[in-house]
DNA sequence: CCCATGTGTTACATTGGGTAACACTATGGC
DNA sequence: GCCATAGTGTTACCCAATGTAACACATGGG
């Protein structure tokens, strides 16, 4: 079972614009599974691609704050440092901070005429979302 | 006053991550402008910029679709092709699609557990899109 | 003792974006 | 008519980030 724990570098600013395509499709096998060792990556990936080619990614996603990566018999178990969601929802800050001058209101007008998101849908989760986290609260 | 028309170009993927420092500075400049010439950007810059800098910037954010330009006397005045909130909601819907799986539930979750968004406000910004559409509709 | 498996290190080619020089053209003033 | 100005078109260069990988080193099982 595993037992060291990675020394989690300076890990800062995230930022998924930070990500390319193979690191993006990377980072979604290690959220979808928990964990992951560069191996299993691997034989995940439809492209293929030399162990070293992934194992360079994993550790940059690392030293990004991506992942995380616990020693278990000399195997490296890469393991998602953030949620999916949190990683998402601080990316689109960026896009509101930039594009919207910081009003997530401005950005959810937006995604509604673009056809983003629908007004109904919006409202209904709005509702759903509110009633969730009151009954945690 | 304004005559030509630009012959807009391919034009296809938009997308804000395709933008750098740069760009995106020059974006938000005609963006609040509605138009600009080149140098009217540059006069705007906190940097000291090259003239011929600033246009090769514009002329990159035409061709990927961002502005659109006419001219007027041998100038070109560029213009937002797409409003702000436009481009702000696809650049979220590739988030959305990217880290979860298009479901813009968990996003909005996730902008919640992260911060970015109350959900008490959420709420109100829902209601309050919802009846402003509704009028409209 | 040697192989298989896994890691560390280093490298190299592309590409995108920031920055700019230079050459060419029309236009108003003299 | 000629020139200086204000604009544009073209081309280039540098750098950082990414994709991709080779190669060398370590170690546990047979």
């Amino acid at each position: 079972m595993a037992s060291n724990v990675t020394e989690s570098h300076d890990n800062s600013a995230h930022d998924p614009a930070d990500l390319g395509e193979l690191e993006r499709e990377i980072m979604q096998l290690v959220w979808q599974h928990s964990t992951m060792t560069a191996e299993e990556v691997r034989e995940r990936m439809e492209r293929p691609l030399k162990d070293s080619t992934i194992r360079t990614v994993l550790r940059r996603l690392e030293e990004k704050g991506y992942v995380t990566h616990t020693v278990d018999n000399r195997t490296f178990h890469y393991q998602p440092a953030e949620p999916r969601q949190v990683v998402a929802g601080r990316a689109v800050k960026r896009i509101v901070d930039w594009f919207c001058d910081g009003s997530v209101e401005d950005l959810l007008v937006g995604m509604v005429d673009s056809k983003v998101l629908d007004r109904k849908e919006l409202q209904r989760l709005a509702e759903r979302i509110a009633a969730a986290k009151k009954g945690k609260k």
